[in-house]
DNA sequence: TAAATATATAAGCAAATTATTATATAGTGA
DNA sequence: TCACTATATAATAATTTGCTTATATATTTA
């Protein structure tokens, strides 16, 4: 599990304060093991578009996810360079998988696969 | 360092929520490890009483922490009783111990210090 | 190039959060 | 019992957050 380094207190709870927000807590879950573009978000989250965007925007803001544009689509996921990616790891590590809703989008056909 | 226990998300982001504010996190860590009643934390964190109270209200709330009276003080403390202790302890070994500024309230003579 | 799709951003607003001020409650000790 | 100290709570004000609506930008495709 390796050992456990340091996150001044200020710094945890600015990412913990984005953590603490059920949508975003998920999305950080799913983009784990997953990347998303937002569209599939949209879907998976019943929510609107500017308000995925909008949560998209804070995550990035502080460095937690990063952006790859594939064509028309922009995909999330985890920047594994952010300073205390593991600590968020650890985090995440405690969460159950949200792997299942990308899996009932893709019973529905929605999910975007994207050839480079 | 155990095995990880499952935390839905819903309840993970109550918690993350209430850790996401520098002094309920700073307090947090410092409960970890010590007893202290509401008037060592005025002290500590140059707050107002009833912002601390109203702070340590929500951690009980959800009951994150436990207190005690003793003579006329309350003394606050981590309640390990809670569902997710575990949990929240992980998440307070990686953040930088606070006990510099008992440390500090005691050299001012300030430390409340009661005999049951 | 025009239409369609995906995404971002800005403005406005309602709900939630945090601090302040004022007051109530509870224990201590003269 | 009265004054004092510690704490909680209620009311209010200030701030922040998250959503919606409207619009802008970028890419694809006809």
């Amino acid at each position: 599990m390796g050992v456990k380094t340091v996150v001044e207190i200020e710094k945890a709870a600015q990412i913990l304060k984005l953590l603490g927000d059920k949508t975003r807590l998920s999305m950080m879950k799913l983009l784990q093991t997953n990347e998303c573009c937002v569209c599939e978000l949209v879907e998976i989250y019943n929510a609107s578009q500017p308000s995925i965007s909008q949560h998209l925007r804070k995550l990035k803001d502080v460095g937690l996810v990063k952006e790859k544009r594939k064509g028309q689509w922009i995909f999330y996921s985890l920047n594994q360079a952010h300073e205390h990616h593991d600590f968020v790891i650890s985090l995440l590590d405690s969460l159950p998988s949200q792997d299942e809703r990308l899996t009932e989008l893709e019973k529905q056909g929605l999910r975007i696969s994207c050839c480079e």
